[in-house]
DNA sequence: ATCTTTGTTAACCATTTGGTTAATCTAAAA
DNA sequence: TTTTAGATTAACCAAATGGTTAACAAAGAT
């Protein structure tokens, strides 16, 4: 591996764990094994080195949103989809979620770079497709954009706020996730079953 | 106002918005407009200054839920009692679940500390009680901490992920405001769509 | 063989930051 | 009026922190 490569795990590691301002250059360099010099020698600045973890961790996340949202599937079945798929993914990268949710609020001006990056988590589509199902009847009138916060707030809530959640159900690692394996199919069982519309 | 009192709601606005390691004193001491002295000569150290924060963030919200958890009502009372009074408290502290959420995350060490609190947020009476109402067949078979967690995700998620969200969704503050409003109702009437036994 | 680019290190630097101190002020008690 | 206890300030301090530098090593290129 790289010694750029070892910083970049190492700033990847530690970013997730204590944030930007929680983070030391000196605790990444001596997480990768290298001297702190070549943080700046590689990365330039703090901030610089950030910003790549950052893009980094966004980007592993946005297409698989995307292409899942976009495709030609039901709603029904993107909701699977997209529960399904969220949460395997995350189970191997627990932190990322806490990271993303805390430094997208900490850091507005970061915000607007990645909300202009082209493959940004875009749901416009799906909005007009829930529209439509509902005007064909297969969806029970809802606000799509509640809907959306639905899904999202079932799947990534769970694991941005993970110290809480375990914190108040005492869960142990091992049941935490486990309950989140469950979860894969519950989350998709509960929203269909909320929005489905039984009416003949 | 004393000055203890200038400092404290200093703290709590800085602490909130730049969460722990982000806040600097002499900022809290600006906001406060005295000298940064003071900061120490009545709360001691950086620490024990945020402790106290947090600690009264945490207690704005705890009693709050137990009180309603902790009732005589149905559960789906008590969902949309909670979901309800969630929000609308929270609409005045819009970066309170934020603050609780990101330091419960980051400061692993201070956890402990509220979990042990009397007034914690404390669910076991609730999941009992769904067990119950789940063998008397008012409620679909579910695990309770599912729903636990359904009823937590759906209405603090959007306020601790403000940044993501407003993001994703291309919203005002205005707009989120609006949407909030609008998911009070929402929440309640979805979560128990999708638990309510119909069977005969 | 030597020159040049790239990688690496230790020592160093300026600034920031949490925290302290000693002097001063204020107001109430004696 | 004098004492005294608490409140307040400016100046100061040591440690931490992001960042730089100059010397040096390694590896290609000529």
């Amino acid at each position: 591996m790289s010694t750029e490569e070892k910083i970049f795990e190492a700033a990847f590691k530690v970013f997730q764990r204590k944030g930007f301002s929680g983070a030391r250059m000196q605790e990444i360099a001596d997480e990768a094994e290298i001297n702190k010099a070549m943080l700046h020698y590689f990365f330039r600045s703090k901030e610089k080195l950030f910003e790549a973890v950052f893009l980094n961790a966004f980007g592993k996340l946005a297409p698989q949103v995307n292409i899942i949202f976009n495709s030609e599937d039901s709603v029904f079945a993107k909701i699977e989809k997209f529960t399904q798929s969220y949460i395997n993914f995350v189970l191997e990268y627990p932190f990322l979620p806490q990271f993303i949710v805390q430094e997208m609020n900490n850091n507005s001006e970061f915000v607007s770079k990645f909300l202009n990056v082209e493959n940004r988590p875009n749901p416009i589509k799906l909005i007009a497709q829930i529209e439509k199902e509902i005007e064909l009847g297969i969806i029970k009138p809802i606000n799509p954009k509640q809907l959306l916060l639905d899904i999202f707030s079932m799947t990534i809530f769970s694991f941005a706020a993970q110290g809480l959640v375990k914190g108040m159900l005492q869960l142990t690692e091992e049941e935490f996730k486990s309950l989140m394996i469950e979860r894969k199919k519950h989350i998709s069982n509960h929203i269909i079953m909320a929005i489905k519309n039984d009416e003949v």
